[in-house]
DNA sequence: GTCTATACCGCGATAGAC
DNA sequence: GTCTATCGCGGTATAGAC
């Protein structure tokens, strides 16, 4: 007969961090405090102190994770062939996998001025990753002709303030199913870029 | 011989009012205090409250007076005829406009979550006169054939998504003047509403 | 691993002198 | 109109019992 841990043990570190996502996005990290954390995962505010050295580390853990999710989801989309096919396939994504972390997505882009600066570069840095890999598309198609594009800089920061922008209003059970979200903004995009 | 007014009397209201915007802006509205402010200005903390009853007041304030001067800059354009010269209209000055009042722009869409109910109800109903006369010309451009939208609501939204994405990158003095960015930002409005 | 208790600080807001 | 001083609260983080 071996020690019985705790059941609640290592389901705490994950409950810590969904309580913190959720409350850090519905009110912002500087107007949550480590008690109301605590208070929603239902330990005490000294224990959570167990999961993560203060609040500053807790809050960039959450944002590099969800960075690192994006990035490593996206790596691993078939590939596909021709500028077109590869424009669909990212704003599908884009769309696809930023309305399933809603929470996720605010939190990282609106704290990002909460960031002390070595963590807010290593956001940016993922950040920044994430965007190249649209402006690649972008400019093979410039390259090759079949898009048009004044600015492939400019069209890769548009295009994706208007895909993340669906965050701002898309809810599951809503006048629109995602797929059908995911064309009409396809639709918008593919005219954009002057493809087809 | 009248009174002689402290000098500084009627500047400290405005004084107030760009220091908190600035700070709300850079730090986020929950992260600064009434002493930063009353820092900024050169005054004492307990001075501000004799030109705010509160915090919460002060930043309903600024957002307020944010949307109300953006809705009567909007009203006051020229006529225009024809919804594709309606659309650059609106496209050349939302981008003009808001790249203007970059800390306005963002404390107005950030501290939103931080607004109580009923002035959250407040700016709300603002931002969704603005979005409406946007609509208004994507729905008259649908009428008379002249756009293809496949749904107003959305291309509004991501219109304005887009077109406020600007300011997250647009820096006065930077690679772009402000006229080239509306340029290519309303060559990539155009197509996306397959005007022209 | 979690608890209670607490150190230490800075917050929003107010009172009353000048 | 601005100041100093202060109230009462809640913040992050830590110490030490169990």
């Amino acid at each position: 007969m071996g020690r019985t841990k705790n059941s609640s043990a290592e389901t705490t570190r994950p409950r810590i961090r969904e309580a913190a996502l959720r409350l850090f996005a519905r009110h912002g990290y500087a107007a949550v405090s480590m008690r109301q954390i605590a208070k929603e995962v239902g330990v005490q505010a000294g224990t959570l102190y167990l999961y993560t050295p203060d609040k500053q580390t807790l809050l960039f853990d959450l944002m590099q994770a969800h960075m690192q999710e994006l990035l490593d989801a996206h790596a691993a989309l078939p590939p596909c062939p021709g500028v077109v096919a590869r424009l669909e396939q990212f704003t599908r994504f884009h769309i696809r996998h930023h309305a399933a972390r809603a929470d996720a997505v605010f939190v990282s882009y609106m704290e990002l001025r909460n960031l002390e600066p070595a963590n807010f570069a290593a956001i940016e840095a993922m950040r920044r990753t994430y965007e190249d890999r649209l402006e690649a598309i972008l400019r093979d198609g410039l390259t090759q002709g079949s898009l048009h594009v004044p600015d492939t800089k400019l069209a890769t920061l548009a295009l994706i303030a208007m895909l993340t922008g669906v965050n701002t209003w898309y809810r599951e059970g809503g006048r629109l199913s995602l797929a059908t979200v995911e064309g009409i903004y396809w639709d918008m995009v593919r005219r954009a870029v002057g493809a087809g």
